[in-house]
RNA sequence: GCCCUUGUAGUUCAACGGAUAGAACGAGGCUCUCCUAAGGCUUAAAUAGAGGUUCAAUUCCUCUCAAGGGCACCA
């Protein structure tokens, strides 16, 4: 159990046996400054209204209870927080546990046990991967590291759109003639390698080369590997389209009108406002129809307990009749959809619209090739999914040699190097001065116990950027000890010393592997 | 027109409704006889505007202004 929900836990032992509460809402949250302790918790000023008494001295009573022999020090303060001070036995047995857990330092156990997918990318197969892809890309693996971390069992797919109006346009654009829409060297290779008339057949063609030689190995360099492809083309090859419609149809679902045979999405009156058409007027099946055989392969066939959509902010306007859809067909609140917002590719000051139909874009492959991985994945994952990004690739060749992963890789690259030295040398206990950690110490215990517990809020709010800022932060911690203490005096190695370093070489690895990015030894 | 996102230092981003709004880059100033100066220390610099709810608002609500996206029997 970590220190927070020990924290929260006894809490609520306190306010059921003191003042009778059940149920009550509190946060306990990371002190912002030293002086006011390690943890502090608000539990005290949200029973001030309640009680109408003054919420320090509510604080105070309940400090009185809370004694643990974690904390040297539980006190209320100021306006009635409640302030947890860390005892420096606690510090040390955290780094005892990560140097015995070592990659496994930062798990945790589910309450329950789920048994999730989260598909992602998703980029249809008509054109290569851009940087549009990169934030659904990057985020939807990392959040799957973290949801595994969390003790779920997690699954990575990629649904491949490899059917439907698109394909015929791919055709189109590979046959050149008038209906052509997608244009880019790419296109011009594969009008060397298909021939044909049927612009559907051509497409289908097209439209496996691309995932084969250009997807799929991009999707590899992202450093991400999908548990499963889907095909969308089998879904309609195996008759699993028409048998949804029996399905929703025994269900009482849908109905004709027009000439169009519709599904009663409105009825779910909180999710979407009116009905959806599955089989047009003229006979064919909308995406929608499919994308509802899809879900139900999901939930019905594979029997995911909780499914996560990352898709583009683009699609938001069909996220109603999804959600819709899903709680029709028996599977109320296991879909979530998170919406990764646009991004904006920067050119000279000037935004330029990516467009694939246009041909202007920038792959993922020319990114990565001028700037490298690592780079690449902590500049998409710093940024958190719900606002719009700016990025302007002229800048980011010039800043990437400054980017912060390397500043989180030098500490790693510092640590090794430590360690390198330190072999073979004569082992001293402590300093002279005894065995009071000094603060720089502490402070960088602190923030390594606090990896668990941001897992344990990830998982919970999907909030992927916090990684990155919390790799930051433990580097930072660490640069600053770097400064003040020594781990090899006089040539001789300060024992504890090296095993706190051991612990953060540990935690850094665990967060850099979490994030996908490496961990160099040298720099 | 209706709906959804988003407005935080010069720039790119942080901040479960909490205590003095944090970083990075950029600008200025210090700092390597000692484990990697890709480091440390330091100065200047921000919540779009107006109301409201709350003990407490960058965060929630309303309006104004601004940016982006969506409103199909397209996928």
């Amino acid at each position: 159990m970590t220190i927070k929900d020990t924290i929260k836990q006894k809490i609520n032992q306190v306010l059921k046996k003191k003042y009778k509460l059940e149920n009550i809402e509190f946060q306990v949250a990371y002190s912002p400054q030293s002086e006011l302790g390690d943890y502090s918790c608000n539990v005290a000023m949200a029973l001030a209204k309640k009680f109408k008494k003054n919420p320090l001295e509510i604080g105070q009573d309940i400090a009185l209870e809370l004694a643990d022999k974690n904390f040297t020090k539980v006190e209320a303060a100021k306006p009635g927080f409640i302030n947890f001070y860390l005892s420096e036995k606690t510090l040390k047995k955290t780094l005892g546990e990560i140097l015995e857990k070592k990659d496994k330092y930062g798990e945790i156990k589910a309450e329950k046990k789920l048994k999730i997918q989260i598909e992602f990318i998703s980029a249809n197969p008509t054109g290569p991967l851009t940087l549009a892809n990169g934030r659904g890309g990057f985020a939807g693996d990392v959040l799957a590291n973290v949801l595994s971390l969390a003790g779920h069992k997690v699954a990575r797919e990629y649904l491949v759109n490899n059917w439907g109006n698109q394909v015929k346009i791919l055709g189109h654009s590979i046959l050149k003639d008038k209906k052509a829409e997608y244009s880019g060297e790419y296109i011009n290779q594969l009008a060397k390698q298909i021939k044909g008339d049927d612009a559907f057949g051509v497409g289908l063609k097209g439209a496996e080369i691309i995932l084969e030689k250009y997807i799929k190995p991009a999707v590899q360099r992202m450093g991400i590997k999908f548990d499963h492809w889907f095909y969308e083309k089998e879904l309609h090859e195996k008759g699993k389209i028409d048998k949804m419609l029996e399905e929703l149809e025994k269900k009482n679902l849908v109905y004709k009108k027009d000439g169009a045979t519709w599904l009663k999405t409105a009825d779910m009156r909180k999710t979407d406002d009116k009905d959806r058409v599955l089989i047009k007027s003229n006979g064919d099946k909308t995406y929608f129809l499919a994308d509802i055989a899809y879900h139900w392969d999901k939930f019905h066939q594979r029997k995911f307990d909780r499914v996560i959509n990352l898709w583009g902010a683009d699609h938001h306007g069909y996220v109603p009749r999804m959600k819709s859809a899903v709680e029709l067909i028996g599977y109320q609140g296991q879909l979530e959809i998170f919406l990764m917002q646009i991004m904006r590719l920067i050119e000279n000051g000037q935004e330029v619209r990516m467009s694939k139909r246009k041909g202007r874009y920038v792959t993922m492959d020319e990114l990565i090739n001028e700037v490298g991985l690592d780079v690449t994945r902590f500049f998409f994952l710093m940024h958190a999914s719900n606002k719009a990004m700016d990025f302007d690739l002229t800048l980011a060749k010039e800043k990437s040699q400054k980017n912060p992963v390397y500043y989180v890789q030098y500490a790693h690259a510092r640590i090794c190097s430590i360690i390198e030295k330190s072999r073979g040398k004569l082992g001293i206990p402590t300093e002279a001065s005894g065995q009071e950690l000094k603060p720089t110490e502490k402070e960088l215990i602190k923030e390594m116990i606090k990896w668990p517990e941001l897992i344990q809020e990830v998982a919970e709010n999907y909030e992927v950027h916090k990684l990155p800022f919390y790799a930051i932060a433990l580097a930072d911690k660490f640069h600053n000890f770097y400064e003040q203490c020594r781990v090899i005096k006089n040539n001789q190695v300060v024992k504890d010393r090296l095993n706190l370093v051991k612990a953060v070489k540990q935690v850094l690895e665990n967060v850099l592997r979490t994030l996908g990015v490496s961990a160099p030894e040298k720099m």
